[in-house]
RNA sequence: GGAAACGUGGCUGAGUGGUUGAAGGCACCGCUCUCGAAAAGCGGCAUCGGGGCAACCCGAUCGAGGGUUCAAAUCCCUCCGUUUCCGCCA
């Protein structure tokens, strides 16, 4: 959400927005709900002012005659009072509503676009495998190493249903236990969240209400959510938060839910896109200031190329375009690891930031140096999803046998400290 | 599943029909005092709308919405939220 004062300021800023984002959304037709709303709140104002000071009136007043008629004359004021209220209502309505679909302002540095193709390449890192056989894809990998089971997760969950089974639920640990340690070193406080979380949170997150479609909805109204931002945001919702605390920095943990609605038939095998999996986020908290924002969000989005780079898979990362913004992101860089069979990268972290667009939602306040409440800003990162990141990181490290060899940094991590998956690797 | 209580500013908490935008306390900010800090004293400290260059002035707002009443933070209803008790399950 944004500031109204803001948007009357800044209507052609946020028209652009809308067309940068190639997001629907008429500022006029606000800005003119918002006169409307101004004039009928002052002469609501007006009414309840006249009603108060009748009010005052006939308490001092003695004679009862005169007092009657003061009665009488106050019952006009209340018919007009009602008769504007019910007015300023509806408005109040169609307001807070249109409010809700105002677009954030993107950066300066965020290019033009119709869709992913236009994202802006900025950054490439690691050499890609080169095979002296015929690579295999990560489905064939993992099946024929007994690391995942499809078959038997569309029997028991149904379309884009898995099992992790063996060698790939110890790797998915190895990777966590390996995450837990990385991103605690860079001042992250772990947290797993509840994932199943009220229609206010989501919507403060903006995840509601445009995005009903891709949430699960519980008998109770609750929805399980897609990111433990979600709830990691919603920590502090209707909270001031000492500034000698900010940043706040949490790496949440948590299972991920996504009904992928209008994505049926994309990615429709494999590991890439499932309904359901674990990801570790990173989420920060900090003062409302555009170059604390815009550092951050570079460290950030850094903190999941050094894992990636630790794990030696090639990636590049990318600016995403107006059209490939959410609704409240100033700007997001997504970081997308090669995978070779396809021969393409494949998204695998998204890091943006939203300045006090959700904090404004939610009410997230601190406390600045003069003593006055300030909205935070807020920003989150992806810093590792599993299983996906296991699809490039099986198809990088194969071997001409079907082996895969396993990332230095995760041997530790994985029993007996073993070296790779699927032959004698033991070290 | 059944029953009850509660919802006031950053926090705590008074207020149960009309001089309450809201006592008292805490926190916070400024000043005085101090070499400095603490303590103490003084002052300030909600949001929205309107007016003014400004200090400031005016108006509205006590979870949300509806109702009763000339008048509601205060009474009634609905919803949302919180808590407690009973039951059930682990």
């Amino acid at each position: 959400m944004l500031d109204i004062k803001f948007i009357k300021e800044n209507k052609d800023l946020v028209k652009e927005a809308a067309r940068k984002k190639h997001i629907d959304f008429d500022v006029e037709e606000l800005l003119k709900i918002d006169d409307e709303r101004l004039e009928i709140l002052a002469s609501v104002e007006d009414l309840r002012n006249q009603q108060n000071q009748f009010s005052d009136l006939i308490t001092s007043i003695t004679d009862e005659n005169e007092r009657k008629q003061k009665i009488i004359e106050m019952k006009l004021i209340k018919d007009k009072l009602q008769d504007g209220e019910e007015k300023l209502r509806e408005v109040m309505q169609k307001w807070q509503m249109q409010m809700l679909f105002v677009p954030n302002v993107p950066d300066v540095s965020v290019p033009d676009g119709e869709s992913d193709e236009d994202n802006k390449e900025i950054r490439v890192w690691g050499e890609k495998p080169n095979f002296d056989f015929e690579p295999r894809d990560h489905v064939d990998l993992m099946v024929n190493l007994k690391m995942v089971d499809f078959e038997r997760g569309i029997k028991v969950h149904g379309f884009r249903g898995y099992f992790l089974t063996g060698d790939g639920v110890r790797l998915c640990f190895a990777i966590w236990n390996y995450a837990l340690e990385f991103f605690s070193q860079k001042g992250f406080n772990p947290v797993i969240p509840p994932m199943l979380a009220r229609s206010s949170v989501c919507m403060g997150t903006g995840y509601l209400p445009q995005g009903e479609d891709d949430l699960y909805k519980t008998q109770d109204g609750d929805y399980l959510v897609g990111t433990s931002e979600v709830p990691l945001m919603g920590m502090h919702m209707n909270e001031v938060i000492e500034k000698s605390d900010l940043p706040i920095k949490y790496l949440g943990f948590s299972p991920c839910y996504r009904r992928e609605a209008g994505s049926h038939s994309k990615d429709t095998k494999g590991l890439i896109r499932v309904h359901e999996f674990y990801k570790f986020e990173q989420l920060v908290l900090c003062e409302a200031n555009h170059e604390v924002s815009v550092s951050t969000h570079n460290e950030l989005n850094r903190n999941t190329e050094e894992f990636i780079e630790s794990l030696n898979i090639p990636y590049h990362t990318v600016i995403n375009c107006g059209s490939d913004l959410g609704l409240g992101q100033v700007k997001k860089y997504d970081v997308e690891l090669w995978v070779p069979k396809e021969l393409k990268y494949r998204e695998i972290s998204s890091a943006s930031y939203f300045h006090d667009f959700q904090t404004r939602r939610l009410n997230i306040r601190y406390r600045d140096e003069a003593g006055k409440l300030q909205y935070a800003h807020s920003l989150n990162s992806t810093a590792i999803p599993t299983p996906r990141i296991l699809v490039s990181l099986v198809e990088n490290f194969q071997q001409a046998d079907g082996s895969i060899k396993v990332p230095e940094v995760l041997q530790k991590y994985l029993p007996d400290g073993k070296a790779g998956l699927g032959k004698d690797f033991i070290r």
